[in-house]
DNA sequence: TTTTTGTCGATCAAATTAGTAGTGTTTTAG
DNA sequence: CTAAAACACTACTAATTTGATCGACAAAAA
């Protein structure tokens, strides 16, 4: 499951890629447009913004912006930061592996060999759906379509 | 992720299927066979059976067998009956879903589209895997191959 | 009728989730 | 210089979920 965490940042990171260049966001409007609680949206932007996705100005008339082209920001990356790894379970997980402590013969764990099938299935989407493409809707199954 | 409860069902679901047409196994065996707790196994168990993947057999020489033929019953059935939906977010799920309480528009979220096709591609794997396709380790693989 | 095994309800400790609160620290306007 | 506005950071908490465990009960067979 996705946590909320996680849903929050998502939708943060896609209303800064609607401002232009160099333009900041402020965390108030950022919640106020999504419906998100503001002190929760300032935790998760910091943590974002410490795993360098996004970048920050104190002060008056401060606020947030992305800290690279929304094109170079994938859902994986964030959603890696907020829940940590992809893969339903640690023993298929390739960022963040971990042995099953019940587990006799790893190699031939058919539970590990299919959790690893859905891991790369759902990286291949999350780490090929950037920012960007979450802009317009249709963008992403367009270039679905295309092969891209 | 997928829980403890969930991996150990599909561990027993896989034991109760290397016994032959008939043949019970006990819960005591499979615990010990799979390195899983015995109590926390027989409440899965039960549950298996109340959703009659699995029937029971009381008393002396009781213990639990497959209800069905093991390539009638999916990795995803046995997942949806203990951790519910597959969909990373509710309002991707199709068996489970519920709207966002955060969502302003459901038709354009891209969070909402790019979890529902996560949400398609872990339901193809896991309902296209059966249990019987489990049992002999590669054989998944060689069906994959095969294009099956 | 005793032993073995599944059934079922209650309980529980630890971890996780989804926040909230409050204080500090910059920055800028005036 | 100072007040206001904004991010930064720490700490706390309430509710839920997870991963079990315990014990009494019911059935089946020797």
């Amino acid at each position: 499951m996705l946590s909320q965490k996680a849903k929050y940042a998502l939708k943060a990171m896609i209303a800064l890629a609607t401002q232009e260049e160099g333009n900041l966001l402020q965390a108030a409007d950022i919640a106020e447009r999504q419906n998100v609680p503001r002190k929760f949206l300032e935790l998760i932007l910091l943590d974002l913004r410490k795993h360098g996705l996004v970048r920050s100005q104190r002060g008056k008339f401060g606020g947030y912006a992305l800290a690279k082209p929304a094109d170079a920001i994938t859902f994986g990356q964030i959603i890696r930061i907020m829940d940590g790894p992809l893969a339903p379970i640690p023993c298929a997980s390739l960022t963040g592996y971990r042995r099953c402590a019940d587990c006799r013969d790893e190699k031939s764990c058919a539970v590990r060999r299919t959790m690893r099938e859905v891991r790369d299935a759902a990286a291949a989407i999350l780490d090929g759906t950037t920012i960007a493409d979450a802009l317009g809707a249709g963008a992403h199954e367009a270039r679905a379509a295309l092969g891209a």
